[in-house]
RNA sequence: GCCGGGGUGGUGAAACUGGCAAACACAGCGGACUCAAAAUCCGCCGCCCUCAAAGGCCUGCGGGUUCGACUCCCGCCCCCGGCACCA
C-alpha cells in the first residue's frame, strides 16, 4: 500500500461502484423524512467552469449530509438545453444545435461523475427534449385558456446581435444578459406571461419566506416595485372627456400646475387634431419614441417637453392647467400620463424651471420655513398650505381624506402600481420549444389540440446567419391543419424563452418520466417543495421570479398544491482570482479538468469549500489548494501508519475509567463532533467545520505520539480508532472518495455514504476544568486553570490572591469584582 | 437618491448569547531529516518598545452605554451588489 493517497485510481474506483450499485438512486418512502436538495442545472456550454465546481461541492455536501442524517433525499440533475449559444456554434461549425447540445451534455456529465457527486442519474432530464417541453406547451395551452398568456403588440427590448426580444429581466444597465450588446427598442407583436396578475402574492410571499437571503428578497420587492396611490381624472378643458394620471401624492395637488403626457399617449394626437401645435407635436413626439429607452429614461438625461396648447381641469382647484408631453413620462407606468407638482417633485421642478411653469407651495415643513420661490423641490411630507378644505392637515391625513372624498364624488380611486412588467417569452429564434398555437384565417388564434401536442421542433431546418427564426422557412412545419375548423393554417413561428423550461424542472425531476402529465401527483405531493435550492445570486430576479411565478400559476391550474418552489435558498459568491471573475478574456481561469488530474475531486471540492463560507466570493489560491491536497494527505498518511492499531479488535472499555489525558481526548473528539454538525446546520459554514476536523487530526497526531507512555495501550488504541473513525465519518461529506476508500480499509463493507451521522456524547462534552481568565480592570492579566464545579467564592479568592494579578492591586482598592461562570473573573479597581 | 450586504494580521478567514481578538489555513522566516532535493516533522509569525522579561497599542473613523464592545446605540467615511426621471 502506498503512502501517498493515489486519488486519481481511488476515485475513479468509487465513482464506479457507485454507479454500478446506482448507489443515490431514491424512490419515494413515506416512511422516511424526504429531504429535496437541488443545485441550479447549467447550461450545456461546453464544460463546466470553477463556478460550478464550488455550486455543486456545496450541493454534494448538504446532500451527503442530510443522507447520513437520516433523511430520503433527492439529488438530481440535469440539463437547461436550450438556448442561444447552441445556434451560434452551428452557425460557426456547421454543426446541428442538438448534436453540439448533447455532445457538451455528454461531455459535462462526464466531468460531474469525475467530481463524485452523489446524484440519482436516473433522474436525468434535458429539456430540449419533447418529452419534457411537451408539458410545457400544454401548460402553455392552459394559460392561454385563462388569458394569462397573450399576444400583444408592444415596444419591446430588442437584442440585435441575439436578433430577439429580451424580457425586462435580461437587460442589464441596457445591455443583453447574454451577449452584453446594446439593447434597443423595437415594436413587434409577441407572446406574453401575465406575470403582473400576480404580482401582489409574489410580493406578500416576500415576507413568508425565511429560509432566503434578505438581499435576494430585497431585489425582487425592488423590481416588482409596489407604490399605492390614487388614480384621479382631470376633464378636458375645452372638449368632453379626462385625462387620467397615477399619482403617489394625492395631497399635493392643488400645486398641480401642469400636466405630462408620454410622448406615445393615445390622446396625443386627438389633443391637437386641427390646432397650430399639430404638426410640432407630431414631430416631437415621433423623434422621442424613436430614442433608445434605456437612455431616455436615465435619470440624468435632460427634460425635453412641448405644449400640446390644450387643457385640462384640476379637479381640486377648478383651474386650467396646461397639458404638455414629455420625453420622462413612460407610456407603461400608471396610466402613461402624470400631474406635475413643481414645488414637491424634484424632476417635475426641473421642468417646471426650464418652461417657467409655476411652482406653488402647497406643503410646509415643521418649521414653516419655506418660501417662493424654491431653490429646490420640498418632497417630503408636511403640513397642508393653499389647499382649500384640507390646508392645515398633515400630508398623510390629507391623502387619505382627499382619497375618500375623490372616491364619493366618482373622480377617481385609490390604486396600487407595479414596476414589474409582464414576462416577453417569444424569441425569434430557432433552438427553443416551438409556441403551440396556430393562425386559421377564419377562427384566428387557435391553441394546438392536446392530443397534438407535442408540437415537436423540427430538425432540418437551414439556419440563418442575420438571425431570425428558420421555423418560418419550413414549410412543412409552419402549413398545418387548424385544431378547431380543420382549415389551412399557420403555425407560430416563435419559440419559448429557455426561461420557461427553467420555471419548473424541479418539478419534473420528481417524476422525470412520467408520461401523463407534467408531474405525477403523488410523487410531487412526496417531494415538493424543494428544501435546499443552491445557485448563483445572478438569478436573482430573473430565473428565480419567474420559478415562483409558474409555481403559483401551475397551482391555480390544479397541478399542484404549493405556493412557493424552494423553502431554503443559498447564493453563493462568485469564484474570484487575482481580484476579478474567472473570465477566458482575463486569463484568470482555473479548469476543472486539469485540477481534478492534478490534485483529484476531493482537494478540488475541500479547498472550494474550506477557502470562504459558501455565500461569500471565493478568492481562488493555488497554494491554497496544496494545502487542501495536504491535509487530505495527512488523512490517509495516519490511517496507513497506524493500520495494525486502527484494525485491532476493540478493548473492553469503560468511559468512566479513562485516564485524565484520555478522557480530554475523547472530549475533544466530541467537541468536534458538536461543532461540525452546529457548523453545518448553521447556514452550511463548511469553512469552519472543515477547520475544526482538521484541529481533530492535529490532535490526533499529537495524541499518538504523546500518549504512547502516559496512557494505557488499550485506552489508547480505542481512543484513536474512535478518532480516526469519527474524522472519517465527519469528512464523508466533503471528500467522499477517500473516506470511502480508507473506510473499507478499515474493514467496513457497509458504504461509508450510508453511515448515520456521529452524536455527541453530552457526557463527553462536560468539562472537568476550565481555564479562568482573570482580569484587572478589564485587562487580561493572569489564566488560571480551575475545577469544574468550583464557587464564585472560590474564583473569587483564587483571583485576588493570583502572583500575577498581586500587582495590579497594590496601590488600588478593589471595588467590586465581576465572575463570570466558566469564563474569566474581573477585579474591578478605583485608586 | 433609495434598498441590501460589507470593512478584522502580509493573504483567505475565525470569534457561541457582550467575556482571552486573530482559531484553521496560505505565504514568510528559522531549524531537523537528506550527499542533495522533494515529501515530512518541529519552532516563530498583528504593531510599538525591549537583549529579554514586563508593558503599551490594535477589529474603517469619532463618540456613547457597560466591570467588560469586532459584537449594542448615535454620528461619519469607504467598498461591493441591486433599483432608479416609476409619477
Amino acid at each position: 500500500m502506498s503512502d501517498r493517497y493515489l486519488f486519481t485510481e481511488i476515485e475513479a474506483k468509487w465513482q464506479a461502484a457507485w454507479e454500478q450499485t446506482r448507489a443515490f438512486k431514491v424512490t419515494e418512502d413515506p416512511g422516511k423524512p424526504k429531504y429535496y436538495c437541488l443545485e441550479m442545472f447549467p447550461y450545456p456550454s461546453g464544460r463546466i467552469h470553477m463556478g460550478h465546481v464550488r455550486n455543486y461541492a456545496i450541493g454534494d455536501v448538504v446532500a451527503r449530509y442530510k443522507t447520513m442524517r437520516g433523511y430520503n433525499v433527492l439529488h438530481p440533475m440535469g440539463w437547461d438545453a436550450f438556448g442561444l449559444p447552441a445556434e451560434n456554434a452551428a452557425i460557426e461549425h456547421g454543426v446541428h444545435p442538438a448534436v453540439w447540445t448533447f455532445e457538451n451534455i455528454d461531455y459535462m456529465r462526464g466531468q460531474l461523475k469525475k467530481l463524485g457527486c452523489s446524484y440519482d442519474w436516473d433522474r436525468e432530464l434535458a429539456t430540449c427534449e419533447p418529452e419534457y417541453y411537451k408539458w410545457e406547451q400544454l401548460i402553455f395551452i392552459k394559460m392561454f385558456e385563462r388569458g394569462l398568456a397573450y399576444k400583444k403588440r408592444s415596444s419591446v427590448n430588442w437584442c440585435p446581435s441575439c436578433q430577439t426580444v429580451l424580457a425586462n429581466e435580461q437587460v442589464e444597465a441596457g445591455r443583453c444578459w447574454r451577449c452584453d450588446s446594446e439593447v434597443i427598442p423595437k415594436e413587434v407583436e409577441g407572446w406574453f406571461f401575465k406575470i403582473t396578475d400576480y404580482a401582489e402574492e409574489l410580493l406578500a410571499w416576500c415576507d413568508r419566506l425565511p429560509g432566503w437571503p434578505e438581499k435576494v428578497l430585497t431585489m425582487q420587492r425592488n423590481w416588482i416595485g409596489r407604490s399605492e396611490g390614487a388614480e384621479v381624472d382631470f376633464p378636458l378643458a375645452d372638449q368632453p372627456g379626462s385625462l387620467r394620471v397615477f399619482t403617489t401624492r394625492l395631497d399635493t395637488i392643488y400645486g398641480a400646475t401642469f400636466m405630462v403626457l408620454a410622448p406615445e399617449h393615445p390622446l396625443v394626437p386627438e389633443l391637437t387634431r386641427g390646432t397650430k401645435h399639430a404638426a410640432e407635436v407630431t414631430q416631437f413626439a415621433e423623434r422621442i419614441s424613436r430614442q433608445d429607452k434605456i437612455r431616455r429614461t436615465a435619470a440624468d438625461a435632460t427634460k425635453e417637453g412641448i405644449s400640446t396648447g390644450a387643457y385640462v381641469v384640476n379637479p381640486f382647484t377648478r383651474e386650467r392647467i396646461p397639458i404638455w408631453i414629455a420625453n420622462f413620462v413612460l407610456l407603461e407606468y400608471g396610466t402613461g400620463a402624470v400631474m406635475s407638482v413643481p414645488a414637491h417633485d424634484q424632476r417635475d421642478f426641473e421642468f417646471a424651471r426650464q418652461y417657467r411653469l409655476p411652482i406653488p407651495i402647497v406643503v410646509q415643513n415643521a418649521d414653516r420655513g419655506l418660501r417662493e420661490p424654491l431653490a429646490a423641490a420640498y418632497e417630503e411630507d408636511g403640513w397642508l398650505v393653499n389647499s382649500g378644505p384640507y390646508t392645515g392637515l398633515p400630508s398623510a391625513e390629507a391623502r387619505r381624506r382627499m382619497t375618500e372624498d375623490l372616491e364619493q364624488r366618482g373622480g377617481g380611486k385609490r390604486a396600487v402600481n407595479y414596476r414589474l412588467r409582464d414576462w416577453g417569452i417569444s424569441r425569434q429564434r430557432y433552438w427553443g420549444a416551438p409556441i403551440p398555437i396556430v393562425y386559421c384565417s377564419s377562427c384566428g388564434i387557435v391553441p394546438e389540440r392536446e392530443d397534438r401536442l407535442p408540437v415537436v421542433l423540427p430538425k432540418d431546418v437551414q439556419l440563418r446567419v442575420k438571425g431570425g427564426s428558420p421555423l418560418a422557412d419550413l414549410a412543412t412545419f409552419v402549413n398545418t391543419s387548424c385544431p378547431r375548423c380543420g382549415g389551412q393554417a399557420k403555425r407560430e413561428t416563435d419559440t419559448m424563452d429557455t426561461f420557461v423550461e427553467s420555471s419548473w424542472y424541479f418539478l419534473r425531476y420528481c417524476s422525470p418520466r412520467y408520461s401523463t402529465g407534467m408531474v405525477e401527483p403523488r410523487a410531487a405531493s412526496y417531494w415538493m417543495a424543494v428544501d435546499q435550492y443552491i445557485g448563483g445570486v445572478e438569478h436573482a430576479v430573473l430565473h428565480l421570479l419567474y420559478a415562483r411565478f409558474y409555481t403559483k400559476v401551475l397551482r391555480d391550474l390544479g397541478v399542484i398544491a404549493l405556493d412557493e418552489p424552494f423553502v431554503n435558498l443559498l447564493t453563493q459568491g462568485m469564484v474570484i482570482k487575482d481580484g476579478a471573475k474567472m473570465s477566458k478574456s482575463k486569463g484568470n481561469v482555473v479548469d476543472p479538468d486539469e485540477l481534478i488530474r492534478k490534485y483529484g475531486a476531493d482537494t478540488a471540492r475541500l479547498f472550494s469549500l474550506f477557502a470562504a463560507p459558501p455565500e461569500k466570493d471565493l478568492d481562488w489560491n493555488d497554494q491554497g489548494v496544496e494545502g487542501a491536497s495536504r491535509f487530505l494527505n495527512r488523512v490517509w498518511r495516519f490511517v496507513q501508519s497506524n493500520r495494525s492499531e486502527l484494525l485491532a479488535s476493540d478493548p473492553a472499555l469503560r468511559v468512566k475509567e479513562l485516564s485524565p489525558e484520555g478522557k480530554a481526548f475523547r472530549g475533544q473528539i466530541h467537541q468536534t463532533i458538536k461543532r461540525v454538525t452546529d457548523d453545518i446546520e448553521d447556514e452550511f459554514h463548511f469553512n469552519t467545520a472543515i477547520s475544526a476536523v482538521m484541529e481533530l487530526v492535529n490532535a490526533l497526531y499529537a495524541f499518538e505520539q504523546s500518549s504512547m507512555d502516559r496512557v494505557p495501550q488499550g485506552e489508547r488504541r480505542f481512543l484513536i480508532k474512535d478518532a480516526a473513525k469519527t474524522i472519517l465519518l465527519l469528512m464523508a461529506p466533503f471528500a467522499p472518495h477517500m473516506t470511502e476508500e480508507l473506510w473499507s480499509q478499515l474493514g467496513h463493507t457497509d458504504p461509508l455514504h450510508r453511515q448515520p451521522w456521529p452524536a455527541a456524547d453530552p457526557a463527553a462534552l462536560v468539562k472537568e476544568e476550565w481555564l479562568l481568565v482573570v482580569q484587572v480592570d478589564g485587562r487580561v492579566r493572569s489564566r488560571l486553570t480551575v475545577e469544574a464545579g468550583i464557587g464564585e467564592e472560590e474564583i473569587k479568592a483564587l483571583a485576588l490572591a493570583d502572583q500575577k494579578v498581586q500587582p495590579w492591586l497594590s496601590a488600588r482598592q478593589v471595588d467590586r469584582v465581576v465572575v463570570v461562570p466558566g469564563r474569566l473573573v474581573n477585579i474591578v479597581t478605583r485608586s
